[in-house]
DNA sequence: TCTGGGGTCCTAGGACCC
DNA sequence: TCTGGGGTCCTAGGACCC
């Protein structure tokens, strides 16, 4: 048996707890940008308020709410996420972290367990110690943990065990199919042609069938509810496959010049995130997006993936080929509202291969972005860098309504206290 | 006027190999 | 009338997740 838990209202929660006076009230997080809700109170799902509505749509529902608006604070998040974390590793010999505010737990094959006693004990002693409200849905399979925590939720209880065919079976019979883990908005229109509506009626469905129309992951799934694994529970994160850093312009954009300055800050951002992952990358891929959502606005969308010679992980070398990459998608006359930086082909540090022809020495390289994160790491983010990151950052993102680093800034935790 | 920023996995099809 | 049959690797794009 499984266990999947997540943090109700995860942002939500996160701040409130160092407000407490905000309970009972309208709350939502937005995402970067301030751009759309990511995480909203009970009360603000009671107005009617979706996840992902653009601030500009709901501000006037908000504001009549007397909502309290946060930015997303994601220093604050991560360290709560690392608490929980912490915790739940007390109830299990196996963790798996799936996102920020998630993971599943593995519960063995104990006989005679109670296992709502034990969701139940799980639930109650992490909010006790965290402060986090969790839910914590039980079952045979990953996909049907998942559904039982839903289905926790939408009862208004902090835990569901789905341990017997029985339990299992009534509960897909009026379990919506758009609310189950793996299907989205165009799996979601496909089945509902075919007049699928629940979790019971995709089950009824063959199975080769879904394989044909939804692929080996719909398969899975089919296969998950009917309480057979197929998706495997790991202990330790691996190695991610792809290291990206993007983000929108507050404004348009429309010189080279300024893009440069985003580019050239994302390169450095995937190659400290390469570092502190002991990894390097052996590609490079630079993007740039208009706004899909202008009609009036000409789109264009190129992107650019450059194969470097040998793998890297410096700034320098980053920076310099992402900057050139940029140079030979840039067509001016567009208004830019987006562009990003990703690195594919990630290898650990330690097994980076010689060419047999290998002149290169990047030792030097090396030193310079230890000293660099040494001092970055000292004085902060941002403090030593390269100049053609720019100085003024006049496209750097929205963030009116952000809350104080209560448990990550030295400053800040004294005022907190 | 204003609509996020990360990730994952899978498949089809092209390029290339012998 | 005839036009091979395997492979591998890579990438773009689509689907999904939070």
């Amino acid at each position: 048996m499984f266990a999947h838990v997540d943090i109700n209202n995860c942002y939500v929660s996160c701040e409130r707890l160092f407000r407490p006076e905000l309970e009972r009230r309208v709350v939502v997080v937005l995402s970067n940008n301030d751009g759309c809700v990511i995480a909203r109170s009970n009360e603000a799902k009671a107005i009617g308020i979706k996840m992902a509505d653009a601030e500009f749509i709901v501000r006037e529902r908000l504001k009549e709410s007397n909502a309290v608006i946060f930015s997303s604070n994601y220093a604050l998040y991560a360290d709560m996420s690392a608490r929980l974390m912490n915790n739940l590793a007390r109830y299990t010999y196996t963790l798996m972290v799936y996102s920020i505010d998630e993971a599943f737990m593995a519960l063995g094959n104990i006989k005679g367990i109670d296992l709502s006693q034990h969701a139940a004990t799980i639930s109650n002693n992490v909010f006790r110690d965290t402060g986090l409200p969790i839910t914590v849905g039980v079952g045979p399979t990953l996909s049907l943990a998942k559904l039982a925590n839903k289905a926790a939720k939408k009862q208004g209880r902090n835990f569901m065990v789905l341990d017997t065919e029985e339990k299992i079976n009534a509960m897909v019979q009026t379990f919506p199919i758009e609310d189950v883990w793996g299907i989205g908005m165009a799996y979601y229109n496909k089945l509902r042609e075919i007049n699928i509506q629940t979790a019971h009626d995709f089950r009824s469905l063959k199975a080769d069938f879904v394989r044909k129309q939804m692929t080996v992951q719909g398969w899975r799934l089919h296969q998950e509810l009917w309480g057979i694994p197929c998706n495997v529970i790991k202990d330790v994160a691996e190695r991610s496959k792809g290291i990206e850093s993007s983000q929108s312009f507050n404004t348009y954009q429309t010189t080279l010049e300024k893009v440069e300055e985003a580019v050239a800050m994302h390169a450095g951002t995937v190659a400290l995130k390469l570092r502190q992952q002991k990894s390097m990358a052996l590609n490079l891929t630079v993007y740039l997006r208009t706004n899909k959502h202008n009609v009036k606005h000409d789109q264009y969308y190129p992107s650019l993936t450059v194969k470097i010679p040998f793998a890297a992980n410096s700034v320098h070398e980053l920076t310099q080929v992402c900057v050139q990459a940029l140079r030979a998608i840039w067509q001016p006359g567009y208004n830019y509202l987006k562009t990003g930086v990703r690195a594919t082909g990630i290898i650990p540090e330690g097994e980076v291969q010689n060419n047999l022809f290998n002149e290169y020495d990047n030792s030097r390289k090396q030193e310079i972005s230890k000293l660099l994160d040494q001092i970055n790491d000292r004085y902060g983010r941002g403090t030593l860098r390269l100049g053609v990151e720019g100085f003024d950052k006049t496209w750097k993102m929205k963030q009116d309504y952000l809350s104080r680093q209560y448990t990550t800034n030295w400053a800040e935790i004294i005022v907190t206290r």
